[in-house]
RNA sequence: GCCGCUGUGGCUUAGAGGUAGAGCGGCUGAUUCGUAAUCAGCAGGUCGUGGGUUCAAAUCCCACCAGCGGCUCCA
């Protein structure tokens, strides 16, 4: 609450017009003359609604105290909104406001409230006294905003999830459900046993930084800023590049899949009817920004379901039109606690593929269940993730494993995923979806993270109204699929880089996908008379990403500083290779820590990074192809 | 958000109450070089921010900010 003091030897006002959030006052009252006030302008702010109660004590001892040090005979208690950029909403300050005026008058003070929510004429005539102006502001105090957030309504979703419970399991290839205590796990699912133990148990301490976080920054990808909230990165050219080349990457892969791209709204009024369950289940997980004086407040989207659902509620759609996708590369905002935000791992700002499908039954939404599986296997494996990269989790209600054809069908996505995989069963359902899968990847530090997903949501064309007419013409609810056919694509950018460490680990030079390599090919003259032959060559290799080592440097450098880039494919060219027009070759994929050079003239080269680029999309170069003339994003 | 740890030029870091030091990177000059760091010189620091203790603070204390780990959480 923002206070201000004017000791006044009069204060005069005239309320002239009613804005939208005006209280009813009597005619006699618009007009007031008041002697020898000490006038409060008050701004109500967002932040006392908290604790409303020891604000208005606070406040009124604060009022109290200037009075009697000035000797005022009586408290004007003046609405001043201009006095903060973050007000209260109008109800609760009428409300606070009321309650201050009570709590000066049981102390016995005369009191007079100038009305709320008007726009009034005033002249005030400040006594100009040391004390005959002051200002104060009154801070909720510590933990108010914890106390709030317990007493915070719990949705009965949110209770039903408190009560539920889950049961872990994993099911063979053959369809054999094991329970985890009896399952021995062999070599090659050491990843899986990670896995299970990063869902179920309490982990040890790691005294690492995340390996992805210094790679990121060393390779000139994201990095933090520390000017924005948390969890907002920055992402320098290289960085960009990549982003983009993935979301073009699943933006090409879904539209083949035969889904339609949309865009709908990143904010939308908490007041909405169908939002506020969403809201009520996760109170402190939004970016929330105050509506202006009369006008709701407005949230950040946490996932483009809303924006989509609401789409949806207002199409007309007919059971011929089934399924129907839709599909959104959606920037999403999560207020996720301080201490679980980690590098491009977790961020409160991140771009979520988000795919709903509306089926007509359950039966179409298994079926389009399972192609979604199968679609976001052929995701992954497209950016760089065999199937041996990441663990699948498969979840549902007992209720759902009880039907035969079901559990039959469960048994069959484990078949398609070629290896066990865990299983999670919930007693009842708490949420809003009966059958969901992830593929999790597990990092360097053995945390697990999920990537793809897909949900079936029994829930939500309900709740918003969504419907298609069916073959006899009555109206139905749809069953919805949730599907990020990739996840967050920052996420992948994190998996990339953790597996590369992970090779690097392994003894194998780590890099990433050709496709995704800022630099796909580097030249370096070894000495500047080299540097024309290699200008001529470069017509030659359009649409590949080639830069070249025009820096006054040693060769031996240069080859240095291409490997610790990662750049897959290194051409040295000295007088052999002007001579013969070709170029000495160093491919990082067949190489270890032993160079091995291979010469090749340009045409053939270019064949073979052709060959490795199919199918994916394709962006140029976004820095100088020349070293020289580069800029440095990050030091060292 | 809570608990613990950390914060020194663009990057990596030495310094533990008494004049901030180095390597990399940058700039300048020399070197035109054949597969993981060519040589020399120069510039660059509000020691995360704000308070406090002290004759004196990067160093001790407090608060805040940011990062890391744990708890928690992951729509």
């Amino acid at each position: 609450m923002q206070l201000l003091f004017i000791h006044s030897d009069y204060i005069e006002y005239e309320a002239k017009e009613k804005t939208r959030v005006a209280e009813p006052i009597s005619e006699s009252s618009r007009n007031e003359r008041v002697e020898e006030a000490l006038v409060v302008f008050i701004a109500v702010e967002r932040e006392d609604e908290k604790d409303a109660r020891y604000v208005v004590e606070k406040a009124s001892e604060e009022a109290i105290s200037v009075f009697n040090k000035v000797n005022a005979e009586r408290i004007v208690l003046y609405p001043y909104a201009h006095l903060s950029s973050e007000l209260a909403s109008p109800g609760r300050s009428i409300e606070i406001l009321r309650e201050m005026e009570n709590e000066l008058l049981s102390r016995g003070v005369e009191v007079k409230r100038a009305p709320f929510g008007w726009y009034k004429s005033f002249t005030l005539r400040c006594k100009g006294h040391p004390l005959s102006e002051l200002s104060r502001k009154i801070k909720v105090r510590e933990g108010a905003e914890a106390e709030e957030a317990e007493v915070e309504k719990k949705s009965k979703a949110l209770e039903a999830e408190e009560k539920a419970e889950s049961h872990f399991f994993f099911m063979d290839e053959k369809g054999n459900l094991i329970r985890t205590a009896d399952f021995e796990f062999v070599e090659e699912q050491e990843n899986l046993r990670k896995f299970f133990v990063y869902e179920s148990e309490k982990r040890r301490a790691v005294d690492k930084i995340p390996p992805h976080v210094e790679l990121m920054k060393r390779l000139e990808i994201a990095d933090y800023e520390s000017s924005s909230d948390p969890g907002n990165l920055r992402f320098y050219p290289k960085g960009k590049l990549i982003k983009t080349l993935l979301e073009d990457y699943v933006r090409n892969s879904v539209a083949e899949y035969g889904a339609a791209e949309v865009e709908t709204p990143i904010m939308y009024s908490t007041e909405h009817p169908s939002l506020k369950d969403y809201l009520e289940r996760f109170p402190a997980r939004q970016y929330s920004m105050v509506g202006k004086v009369g006008k709701p407040d407005l949230f950040l989207r946490f996932s483009a379901c809303f924006g989509q659902f609401l789409m949806g509620k207002d199409m007309s759609m007919s059971y011929k039109n089934l399924p129907l996708k839709i599909f959104e590369l959606a920037s999403s905002f999560r207020k996720e606690k301080r201490g679980e935000l980690v590098g491009l791992r977790r961020l409160r700002k991140f771009t979520m593929p988000d795919m709903h499908t509306f089926c007509k039954d359950m039966g179409e939404a298994l079926e389009e269940f399972k192609k979604q599986y199968e679609l976001c296997m052929r995701v992954l494996e497209g950016i760089g993730f065999s199937s041996k990269d990441y663990e699948v989790a498969i979840r549902f209600t007992k209720e759902f494993y009880d039907d035969d054809a079901n559990k039959r069908f469960i048994e069959e996505l484990v078949r398609i995923a070629g290896k066990p995989v865990l299983i999670e069963m919930w007693d009842q359902r708490f949420f809003y979806f009966v059958l969901k899968f992830e593929f999790n990847f597990v990092d360097a530090l053995e945390k697990a993270s999920a990537l793809s997903t897909v949900q079936i949501d029994v829930e939500n064309a309900e709740r918003y109204g969504i419907k298609y007419v069916d073959a006899n013409g009555k109206e139905n609810r749809p069953i919805i699929l949730h599907c990020s056919p990739s996840g967050a694509i920052e996420r992948c950018m994190y998996a990339l880089l953790e597996k590369a460490y992970l090779d690097k680990e392994g003894g194998v030079l780590p890099m990433l996908p050709l496709w995704l390599s800022p630099t796909q090919l580097r030249i370096i003259p070894v000495a500047e008379r080299h540097l024309e032959y290699v200008e001529g060559v470069l017509p030659l290799l359009t649409g590949i990403r080639v830069d070249v080592d025009d820096r006054e440097e040693t060769v031996s450098k240069k080859i240095r500083d291409a490997g610790r880039e990662w750049i897959p494919y290194v051409a040295v060219v000295g007088n052999k290779e002007v001579e013969k027009k070709t170029l000495n070759v160093t491919i990082r994929e067949e190489s270890s820590d032993k160079k091995q050079k291979v010469e090749m003239d340009v045409s053939a080269l270019k064949e073979r990074i052709e060959e490795g680029l199919k199918n994916k999309p394709f962006w140029r170069l976004p820095v100088s192809y020349r070293l020289s003339e580069r800029t440095k994003f990050v030091g060292g």
